[in-house]
DNA sequence: CGTTGATATTGATACTTGTCAACATAGGTA
DNA sequence: TACCTATGTTGACAAGTATCAATATCAACG
């Protein structure tokens, strides 16, 4: 498997859980967040939590902080203005009606029967 | 597993993927696709293709229309904006900058040292 | 130093997924 | 009908991954 040669792919994969959307919404809701407080809001158990707060780390979506025994997380705005650029990407399709009849070299292309 | 629950999960692993991610560009730039074009574009055999696009049209990403003998994809805009929903929520934790100097529970949430 | 609580790591297990060869199907054409 | 091209499906394999029990580490506190 060759999944993790595309940068954006990386990122994307971080958000392709449920148990890591959570977390992430989580985050989204206050400044930082503790890894406690994760073991509680999604179903899961602590080494579980601790495995995904590592993905989201690697994928860049978070930092986490260590103070005292408690380690913070904090999510990265360059994640998530990333996130918006490519759900930026794939708009442009929507408002062009009819940008371009452009005539296309296959056949039913153009002309739907 | 219990990954497919949450639906907003389902959306997000259709994206997780580097081919993936080219077939969705590539539906970006124009109203439609032929099926024959993706195979071009992705470094992978046919059948890796077909595979992909039966992945993105469960996840809800694309439609598809069969003419003659060609099967054209669409890009669904609904799955795009529930993508840019999805990303705005991620995003309020950018702007409040001192929003809430609340008294966490936990030391250290508040007085950085 | 030992204990306690929070977090990370390891190992094992079960499930998921990306890939392609081979085959099947669909639709047009000779 | 037979043939050809475009797509989808099946089967199999390798790799990835989500999960948790057990264990390790880290930091504060007595």
């Amino acid at each position: 498997m060759k999944r993790l040669t595309d940068p954006d792919a990386m990122l994307l994969q971080g958000l392709a859980d449920a148990t890591r959307l959570s977390i992430l919404r989580q985050l989204a809701g206050g400044s930082e967040v503790c890894a406690c407080d994760f073991t509680a809001c999604c179903d899961v158990a602590q080494p579980t939590v601790s495995h995904h707060l590592k993905v989201l780390r690697a994928a860049g979506w978070v930092t986490s902080e260590r103070r005292a025994s408690w380690v913070y997380y904090r999510l990265r705005p360059e994640a998530v203005e990333r996130l918006q650029q490519i759900a930026g990407e794939l708009s442009p399709a929507l408002a062009p009606v009819a940008l371009a009849p452009v005539a296309f070299a296959r056949p039913g292309a153009a002309d739907v029967p």
